[in-house]
DNA sequence: GATAATTCCTCTAGTGACTAGAGCTACAAG
DNA sequence: CTTGTAGCTCTAGTCACTAGAGGAATTATC
């Protein structure tokens, strides 16, 4: 039996972040002590690595939650549970994608600056005309 | 003069939008008709524009604020405006290398799955055992 | 000039995934 | 037995908006 201490210095997670996830639905209620203090068990522990390890790859909550309820149907085919990870990798290229945009704008309005005043600032000038943007973002 | 809906269509920030840079200090409170209505002049179309574009190049808002406190000095020297682009500039670029690591993670998990049962899906497995990931993220 | 449609006003609350703090209680170590 | 740490619940704050309520002003139509 662990303390939701215990729980979050071996999982990483910080003692507030697990509750919030029970309140979310991500983990069960735990079971409580005398005290009304939560105890967990072992495999809380590795529930709360799955979610940990799901949010570090950017999952949000939703996609967890339907993830697990998943994991919890062994016999079911694993097609939504591959689209769940396959919608979240075209998300995460597209975010590339913008921030790819950006990084070139950004460069671009950096190196045109000669540094002298404000009033000859390229960086405050290409922020004022969009026209002087390469491309859309 | 403008209305605040004119505003809005000549620089598609949108009316409430507009109402929240006012009150975040990043435009100056409005003149106002007599039934109460803000009234915009050709240069608060100018300062919305440079506010609109700053935020498409995804700078937030305390730098923004300051570079249009910057922007009325124009006899400053503009070390201070190209380090809040060369901050930013890092903090995308920062932002594109975790994105592209998860990228990286994910497409290994997904190409790795047979896609038959749950209870053989490599998509729930890989979230449950970072040590199946090949780098940190 | 009356009426209707649109736009405007302020204020509050919701978004996502936590985080911080107040005020209180439980538990472990000395 | 006292002290210190850890736990409890509840509320509010983060960021940059967005949605909606309830009401007033303006514009368009007749
Ligand atoms: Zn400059
Ligand atoms: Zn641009
Ligand atoms: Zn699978
Ligand atoms: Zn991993």
């Amino acid at each position: 039996m662990l303390s939701i201490g215990d729980l979050s210095k071996r999982t990483g997670v910080k003692v507030p972040t697990i509750r919030y996830y029970e309140q979310m639905g991500l983990i069960e209620a735990a079971e409580r002590s005398e005290g009304n203090q939560r105890r967990y068990e072992r495999n809380d522990l590795e529930r709360l690595a799955f979610i940990r390890h799901a949010r570090d790859l950017g999952l949000d909550i939703p996609a967890i939650r339907e993830l697990i309820a998943l994991s919890q149907h062994p016999d079911l085919p694993c097609a939504n549970a591959d689209r769940i990870a396959a919608d979240h990798l075209t998300a995460v290229r597209e975010k590339i994608e913008k921030l790819k945009k950006l990084e070139h704008e950004l460069e671009r309005i950096i190196s045109h600056c000669d540094g002298h005043s404000i009033e000859d600032c390229y960086v405050i000038r290409a922020l004022s005309d969009h026209g002087l943007c390469e491309g859309e973002h």
